[in-house]
RNA sequence: GGGGCCGUAGCCCAACGGCAGGAGGCGAACGGUUUAGGUCCGUUACAGUGCGGGUUCGAAUCCCGCCGGCCCUACCA
């Protein structure tokens, strides 16, 4: 074979040979299986290697943003792959799910098909791109074979007490017919469906995840520099840890004293009134008959607000009177208690004792209702009840009996002591964390694996009746009705009681898919295991993940039941970690024009369309040049077309490479300035993976191939080993981003197929050394002249260098200089005197 | 209201205390190749790092304030 003819079609350049080299390669991989992971033990001693992606919901076809988002994965993984390591790099589809069953009620059919076959697309556009999955692991959330470890693990939690129905109120979205977890309502709306949220009193099942809320806080520690720090922020405030102190106050009529909390027990002094939420059932035990007409009225129109109007802080504050009064325990003073919509029923214990100078909703509501303010902290700053603005610093207790002249910090030591003694409070911890709401009023999930007997109460279903299958619903039995569709399904929800053999109803709410999606990555390990959830030994070797890819939508939902789920399966012995993600990548989102991409607006960009003009390694290109993975993409600024004259260009260099010489030829003979470049450009771009600057690594690529087509065109020619020594390593660099090119190269270059497996190669340190480095000579931190000098020059004879040059005298102008910097061997910087 | 991230050529981005004749790319202009266009090869132009202070021998990089954009959170006591 001669060197192509530039002049005619590139190689690669019409989209007949990429379609038919993708489909060479496709075929290729799997045919042998490539990418398979070696589960084996004992002789196996590569390292082991755990990559993840967030697994897919079956929405229809992939679209631009799993293609970057796996693109990314891939990347790590086909690195891996290259350093020889042994890699796991799994998929699966989490495929229970809302979208299914309202298109099986459009369409009269089983949820079923329309997930199945759209996994099947997603599937086979996976391949296409050229994902390097081990298919051999592949799992879908609704297989009975998977959910049956959900409800197994359903139940170990229930043993432990941490699975529990229990009553309160809970949000409910009137459009999907179904409760949601908090995780799941954003700014008062359903995240699913944009419905405003309202709040219903309801029992429903929960997952204890606040027992954990201090664990999930403190084990972050192991993933300080393995995660974003955004991330870790997020959960922090999301879990919203509060040191203070619970304070009981006797309540006039009551038997019972009514416990609050507080972050400022050192106010105590302050309390004026004293705040119920009004939405509590405490509330309406406290009314007083003379008031029950006000609160009924204000009651239903708290009810009337909808959350997003509710939670507006703008509003003015709103309550009613409940005509009882509490005692402080501290100094016996009577304040009266209200009902108000500003204290949140679900936190802490639902009222709040009311320091109206220090909190500024309380001095709002005090103002409003013309109740007393008095200052026990004094910080120096003008008086709330003139200024309107409450003050929260730091000060000197006043109006506190034993308290005053105290410091704010050392009140509330003093004071929980007192409390203590008197056993009228402790100090307490409170959380924003709510335990997560498990149950789902829809058919389409995992069933609760629990029978209700009348006499028996809750019965847990035996384990060796598991999995609990669905029934087999279809079209209009689905449609929402505000209970499970399960419910309406007699013949399955009837049954016996396991414990008592009587007559019995079977739970007919289904599981948060959350739930599916919290140990799925240890299920992976061994996908066919049905002695457990997992084999144990398995997920000893494997886990725990060490990179997990996925978009920071999911910071305080997936991410935060992933760990929690991780934990308690530690508690249990089941794995040998606390954390279950090493290291996690997010990356960004992919735009178009400035706005995220949308089907009900028009501002899409189909990803089936953009492969087939313009090929998957090019598509895939473009997308990790654009920017750091973490960046958003707006499709306006990228140019795939660039990366397919890219690819040619390097294909081209492969294959004149490949025509002029064999592989096996000796690179020292060749040009010692292309060796140069290719072992720097091995030594950045292994810097760069590490790292996850893959767009600074593609750059790097580029400049090799732009070298080496100079060598080809005015330097030694295509035959010169140096030239095969930079198009092998093109191929193998390549393969990480643009996998079919890659392979097409490799084999033009001679060599076997696949190019892709353990080709990665250490740079030669020798070809890394600089003969000369340029020192730049600095006065007054400006540079002014450039010396060539050895790279391992001392620092005296490089300031001696520096000194003696013409161009740093005429600019110190015959002072001696007054310090001089010296940083051998690269800079020399002259302080003028 | 609280918390966080980000502002470098027309555009996307590098550098992240030590050379911004910017690593790379897009777009633009010009030249070569071509019947021509595209491809391909080559050359050129364009910013001084949002603004103002500070620390330092030296700041795009660290600190403070402001302006602009984005994200999270939202009466959590």
């Amino acid at each position: 074979m001669t060197a192509v003819d530039r002049s005619g079609a590139a190689p690669a350049a019409d989209t007949d040979d990429t379609a038919a080299v993708q489909e060479k390669w496709q075929a290729y991989w799997d045919k042998h299986d490539t990418f398979r992971a070696a589960d084996a033990g004992g002789d196996d001693d590569r390292p082991r290697r755990y990559v993840v992606d967030m697994f897919p919901y079956p929405s229809g076809d992939l679209h631009m943003g799993h293609a970057e988002a796996f693109a990314i994965g891939d990347v790590i993984a086909r690195y891996r792959f290259q350093r020889g390591d042994n890699v796991l790099h799994p998929i699966g589809w989490d495929s229970f799910g809302l979208p299914a069953e309202n298109a099986a009620i459009k369409r009269d059919a089983h949820p079923a098909d329309w997930t199945y076959a759209n996994i099947d697309t997603q599937a086979a556009s996976f391949k296409r791109y050229g994902i390097s999955f081990d298919w051999s692991r592949r799992l879908h959330t609704s297989d009975p074979d998977y959910f049956r470890w959900n409800q197994w693990l359903f139940l170990r939690f229930f043993e432990r007490g941490l699975a529990y129905r229990g009553g309160g109120l809970v949000n409910w979205c009137p459009t999907d017919q179904t409760v949601l977890a908090n995780e799941q309502v954003v700014a008062g709306r359903c995240e699913r469906c944009g419905s405003e949220v309202v709040r219903r009193s309801l029992t429903q099942w929960y997952y204890r995840i606040t027992e954990y809320a201090d664990r999930l806080l403190d084990d972050m520690a192991q993933l300080e520099g393995g995660w974003p720090e955004e991330i870790l922020l997020m959960q922090r405030n999301w879990i919203g840890r509060s040191q203070g102190a619970d304070v009981h106050f006797a309540v006039e009529g009551r038997e019972e004293p009514v416990t609050v909390f507080t972050t400022r027990p050192d106010t105590l002094y302050g309390a004026t009134f004293f705040v119920v939420a009004a939405d509590a059932p405490l509330a309406d035990e406290l009314c007083a008959p003379e008031c029950r007409d006000a609160f009924d009225a204000y009651r239903a129109q708290v009810a009337r607000l909808s959350d997003i109007e509710r939670q507006s802080t703008e509003r003015e504050k709103t309550g009613v009177f409940l005509g009882r009064y509490a005692v402080n325990p501290v100094n016996g003073e009577r304040i009266p208690v209200w009902a108000a919509d500003y204290v949140l029923a679900d936190y802490g214990h639902g009222a709040i004792m009311a320091v109206p100078a220090h909190d500024q909703r309380d001095l709002d509501f005090a103002r409003t209702f013309d109740l007393p303010v008095r200052v026990v902290v004094d910080t120096g700053q003008p008086d709330p009840a003139e200024t309107g603005t409450a003050t929260s610093g730091d000060g000197v207790l006043v109006n506190s009996g034993p308290l005053d002249g105290l410091a704010k910090a050392e009140a509330i030591e003093r004071i929980i002591q007192v409390l203590a003694e008197r056993g009228t409070g402790s100090g307490a911890v409170n959380y924003r964390l709510r335990d997560w709401l498990l149950s789902r009023q829809r058919f389409w999930g995992t069933p609760i694996p629990i029978v209700h007997c009348e006499g028996c109460g809750e019965v847990p279903v035996p384990d060796d009746q598991l999995p609990v299958t669905l029934p087999d619903l279809r079209g209009a039995d689905l449609a929402p009705k505000g209970i499970s569709p399960l419910a309406a399904a007699t013949d399955w929800v009837n049954t016996s009681c396991p414990r008592c053999g009587g007559p019995a109803l079977r739970d007919t709410d289904t599981m948060d898919t959350f739930v599916d999606s919290s140990w799925y990555f240890l299920r992976y390990c061994s996908p066919r295991y049905d002695d457990g959830p997992f084999d144990v030994e398995a997920v000893r070797r494997w886990g725990p993940v060490d990179q997990y890819v996925g978009g920071k939508e999911h910071a305080t939902g997936h991410l935060l039941y992933s760990r929690f789920f991780t934990k308690v399966l530690y508690d249990m012995g089941l794995v040998d970690f606390t954390e279950p993600f090493k290291r996690l990548l997010n990356q960004g989102q992919v735009i178009l024009n400035g706005s995220a991409m949308s089907k009900s607006t028009g501002n899409l960009v189909d990803l089936g369309a953009e492969i087939d003009d313009y090929g998957v390694d090019a598509v895939r290109l473009c997308m990790l040049f654009a920017g750091p993975p973490e960046d958003d993409i707006d499709w306006a600024d990228v140019s795939p077309a660039a990366s397919v004259r890219f690819l040619n260009r390097a294909l081209r260099v492969m294959t004149e490479a490949g025509a002029a010489s064999a592989p096996g030829t000796d690179p020292g003979t060749g040009d010692l300035e292309l060796r140069k470049v290719t072992h720097r450009t091995i030594h950045q771009i292994t810097q760069l993976l590490e790292v996850n600057r893959f767009n600074v690594a593609i750059a790097r690529i580029m400049e090799l191939v732009t070298a080496a087509r100079r060598v080809i065109d005015s330097g030694p020619g295509a035959a010169d080993p140096a030239v095969r020594e930079a198009a092998e390593t093109i191929a193998v660099t390549l393969s990480l981003f643009a996998p079919y090119v890659a392979e097409e190269g490799w084999e033009r270059l001679g060599h076997a197929p696949s190019v892709a497996i353990g080709n990665w190669r250490a740079a030669d340190p020798a070809l890394l050394v600089q003969e000369t480095v340029t020192a730049v000579v600095q006065v007054a931190g400006k540079v002014r002249d450039r010396l060539e000098v050895g790279p391992e020059i001392s620092a005296a004879e490089l300031e001696r260098l520096a000194l003696a040059s013409a161009k740093v005298s005429a600019h110190l102008g015959g002072v001696p200089p007054r310090k001089v910097i010296v940083r051998a061997p690269k800079l020399v910087n002259i302080v003028p005197g």
